[in-house]
RNA sequence: CGGGAAGUGGCUCAACUUGGUAGAGCACCUGGUUUGGGACCAGGGGGUUGCAGGUUCAAAUCCUGUCUUCCCGACCA
């Protein structure tokens, strides 16, 4: 893919540039000639593909099984919750014909499950032994965004959403928390991410929830992405469904619900979060491939300890990649970087000479020769501490662009000039969060538990009941 | 969805204003020389100019429509 590699346009000239220009440029996606639909290509599907294997082994875990649901609903299915079918009806694509026959009834494609699996729920409930269901399921939904972007916004995208039903109110809270707990410890010790958990506004919530739950990550611009979501519905759902079974007692109840999902924006948090002028970067725990070994020249003990060394590190578990092409060795370098191998090993006939290799990481490109014999210890070493690295730099980028607003002169100033989030007292009206909205075009972003509120709303001088944050969001 | 910009081999672009044989660099293929930060020489293949109409003897070029991408805004679990 050679030469594209060059001329990445630097994150801080013009950022929205630099993420289009590194997801093309380490092979992750393709545009197709459909509109917000993007082609992962195989490198970002392997990025995927390792977040359904660790994630689907947790949901297992915690004793939810996979389920497969149909693509369309017919539109008498969505309309049955209220709130629901009004926050999505206007972004669904809808089926009118079937072959040359204008339908009956037209169907949209899923924008979201959770009437398809009510309906499911509806049949198969009858009794407090039935409970509790814990589905999910690994699928594409379609939502016509209007401006997309490659993992960002796109009008189909690839997720995972859990559903399930309890027998109490209590239960269901629980799952919620839970499942969003899965997450949370998901993206801070897999992708390396330091998220921002907590409960959305009313404003913000999810349609027809009674509590949503989101995990907000900060971008490296500044800006929030919002990268995954936990609902717990009470039985709103159930009533509108008539989803009821008998208790223990014999009297007719409906249960309680929840819903989670994370999809493949995770990948876009993940380059905007950890990424840099020279590429991609990858949290170890996360990368297709862990390490690359790159032979210098073609001398025959080179490409022989070249070769072996390959070998010694897939056996003993990491996963690693020898870059033969007749490329010039920079050439390889600079591509192993724009791909975001954590670990580059250059194995060459002036470090053979005195029976070392050259380990490069990519976090911070610092390199360091190491004797032969101990390059699976070194480099499991260093990826570990890539790990953490990843991690430690990203928080304290986050905390760095934090900012407190007491009252609404400075919020004002920080929304004006300082990209990050900002983080208030709010007197709990939606009033308020539209006003900011409509000065700044900034929406809240989530609850702060476990702080005091102490002082004033920060938009409307009232006594505060919550400590919040705002933010700017992709 | 509103405003702006752009679509020409895989990529970046030229030719368009003033209609007249579609071009360059990079990438790709072959052979050779190279190899510690994006190599060099020689030869070669590849484009009905996003798509659909229209004007014309003749359209990449002019006109209309449409699709896609990018930027700004509105909208957006």
């Amino acid at each position: 893919m050679a030469n594209e590699v060059k001329e990445i346009t630097s994150r801080d000239v013009d950022f929205a540039k630099w993420y289009t220009d590194v997801v093309k440029k380490a092979d992750l996606v393709d545009y197709s000639s459909v509109k917000g639909s993007m082609i992962i290509r195989p490198y970002g599907y392997a990025i995927w593909e390792n977040m359904q294997k660790i994630l689907d082994a947790e949901f297992k875990k915690t004793k939810h099984e996979n389920v497969q649901m149909p693509m369309f609903i017919p539109e008498s299915l969505l309309n049955v919750e209220k709130e629901h079918v009004e926050g999505f009806a206007p972004e669904v694509a809808w089926v009118t014909y079937g072959g040359n026959d204008l339908l009956e009834e037209r169907m949209c494609v899923r924008p979201t499950s959770e009437v398809l699996f009510c309906d499911h729920f509806k049949k198969i409930i009858k009794s407090y032994r039935d409970l509790p269901i814990l589905y999910n399921q690994w699928c594409t939904i379609v939502r016509w965004e209007k401006t997309t972007r490659p993992f960002l916004r796109s009008r189909e995208i690839l997720w995972q959403e859990g559903h399930t039903m309890h027998a109490t109110e209590e239960e269901a809270r629980e799952e919620t928390l839970r499942m969003l707990k899965v997450y949370e410890d998901f993206q801070r010790n897999i992708l390396a991410l330091p998220v921002i958990v907590g409960k959305k506004t009313d404003k913000e919530k999810f349609a027809g929830a009674e509590e949503s739950y989101t995990l907000e990550a900060m971008m490296y611009d500044g800006v929030a992405l919002q990268n995954g979501t936990s609902h717990y519905f009470g039985n709103g759902f159930a009533r509108a469904f008539g989803i009821e079974y008998l208790d223990k007692e014999n009297k007719l109840v409906n249960p309680y619900q929840t819903s989670w999902g994370v999809t493949t924006r995770m990948i876009g948090a993940i380059i905007m979060t950890h990424g840099d002028d020279n590429g991609l970067v990858l949290p170890p725990n996360i990368a297709p491939i862990k390490a690359i070994v790159i032979p210098i020249g073609k001398d025959e003990k080179v490409l022989e300890t070249a070769n072996s060394l390959m070998e010694t590190l897939n056996d003993s578990d990491i996963i690693t990649k020898i870059d033969l092409s007749d490329k010039t060795p920079g050439f390889k370098f600079a591509e192993a970087e724009v791909k975001g191998y954590p670990v580059r090993i250059e194995v060459g006939p002036r470090d053979l000479a005195n029976n070392l290799v050259t380990l490069v990481r990519r976090d911070t490109l610092e390199k360091r020769q190491v004797p032969l014999e101990d390059v699976p210890l070194e480099v499991s070493s260093l990826l570990v501490d890539i790990q953490r690295n990843l991690y430690d730099r990203a928080l304290k980028r986050r905390d760095s662009m934090i900012y407190e607003a007491k009252d609404y002169a400075e919020f004002t100033d920080i929304a004006l000039h300082k990209p990050g989030f900002i983080k208030v007292n709010w007197c709990g009206d939606v009033a308020c969060e539209n006003k900011i909205k409509d000065d700044f075009g900034i929406k809240s972003r989530c609850l702060i538990e476990g702080e005091e509120v102490t002082g004033p709303c920060v938009c409307c001088g009232k006594k505060a009941k919550h400590r919040i944050y705002f933010g700017r969001q992709y």
